[in-house]
DNA sequence: TCCGAAATGTTGTAATTACAACATACTTTC
DNA sequence: GAAAGTATGTTGTAATTACAACATTTCGGA
């Protein structure tokens, strides 16, 4: 298991490599790999695994029966998911969790959290509160960038978000059309159809998944 | 200052009555009021204190520049809000903070965690990672409620969910029509229409905020 | 290089929503 | 209890979006 990364994560911060290690052995952390487009977790599931992603990026998407099917966040290397679920045991998840491309993940069992020496348990939870803390934040971006009621709105406040984030106007985005579309709630031929008149009127240039804000 | 409400929160969990005491005098505990309609924090803000509702009921809004009014959150009684900006030291605040109605308010200071002793400090994360984690439920639970594209699908998600959690059919919600217009992100005129629509069409009957679900 | 599959772009029409304007009902205050 | 103010319901029109159908581009194998 390549645990450079996962040294260097959130989750670790404060400890040596030998915690790490032992840590690891504690939380009977396991790796896995998934094909781009394999379910990870599906919507009832019952886990109590917090889950790190190697390699590669997953979505977390919400699919209802009436076909509405929603990109809620999409989690890339380096990250955390499913933290929500992991620590409050017998929650089912609300949602799908989607390998976005080939990817690999790490699950460590929350339950052993409890068997840790106390010491590191404080540590250990100081470095979860910040990562769930994080992710709330993170959530809420999401509504920030849907509460535009058009779609223009829409395509400028996610944009700008990750301008600001990546700290330039020219910059790459992880998703597709469709992936956007779904994360934006609109429809994705309108979505195709605005960023061309946004682009006719000057405000970007894209192509593909490369934008500039203008 | 009305400690019983606060003792039986989720963040003082597992603390007896004198443990308690000890720390809200350690997290210099403060009560404030707030008349319905005033504003509690505006976006920009910084600040390092968990806030909590002793009673009365305040919403958590996102305005843009565009005049787009959004309610992301109602947090009533017994409830937290603003831990991620207070976990976060120098997060500048992204939303508005808003009385719904008239309330109190306990802030506690957060900065001063690092100075308790290791045992209570153990208790206090476990019982803030709880709280943080209950909250990332909640905020995704927003994202099912504006996932339908349509107004009626819409309205039956939020009712679907304060349905079961309130465990009838029939049950007030916290908001007026305004406020669930901009909750669910949609034109006022039209969920009031939507409505009608859907008593006449025999799916709900309601009365001012009181709902059942036929 | 060619083919097929997938992704993206374009267009037109039907359906839905936004917005404004106004009617009605309910509350609060004096 | 009347008046004023606020909240809610209704309606029509303009604007926007959904949806379907199809054109074009891109990308990976054969």
């Amino acid at each position: 298991m390549d645990i450079s990364v996962l040294s260097g994560s959130a989750l670790f911060r404060g400890f040596d490599e030998t915690e790490v290690n032992t840590l690891l052995g504690s939380l009977n952390a396991r790796e896995k790999r998934f094909r781009k487009g394999a379910m990870i977790f599906h919507s009832g599931d019952v886990i109590s695994t917090l889950c790190f992603v190697i390699t590669g990026s997953v979505t977390i998407e919400s699919n209802d029966m009436w076909g509405n099917h929603t990109i809620l966040n999409l989690v890339s290397k380096g990250q955390f998911f499913a933290e929500s679920y992991a620590l409050l045991p017998n929650e089912p998840m609300l949602v799908d969790v989607c390998a976005n491309e080939d990817c690999t993940i790490v699950y460590l069992d929350m339950k052993s959290v409890g068997r840790l020496d106390e010491s590191m348990r404080v540590k250990l939870l100081a470095n979860l509160l910040t990562i769930t803390t994080r992710k709330n934040l993170h959530l809420s971006s999401r509504s920030f960038h849907t509460a535009p009621r058009q779609v223009r709105g829409r395509i400028m406040a996610y944009l700008n978000t990750v301008s600001v984030q990546k700290n330039s106007r020219e910059f790459d985005i992880p998703f597709d059309r469709q992936q956007l579309a779904d994360y934006l709630n609109v429809e994705r031929s309108v979505l195709s159809n605005e960023l061309s008149k946004m682009q006719r009127d000057g405000l970007i240039r894209c192509r593909k998944n490369h934008f500039e804000i203008v």
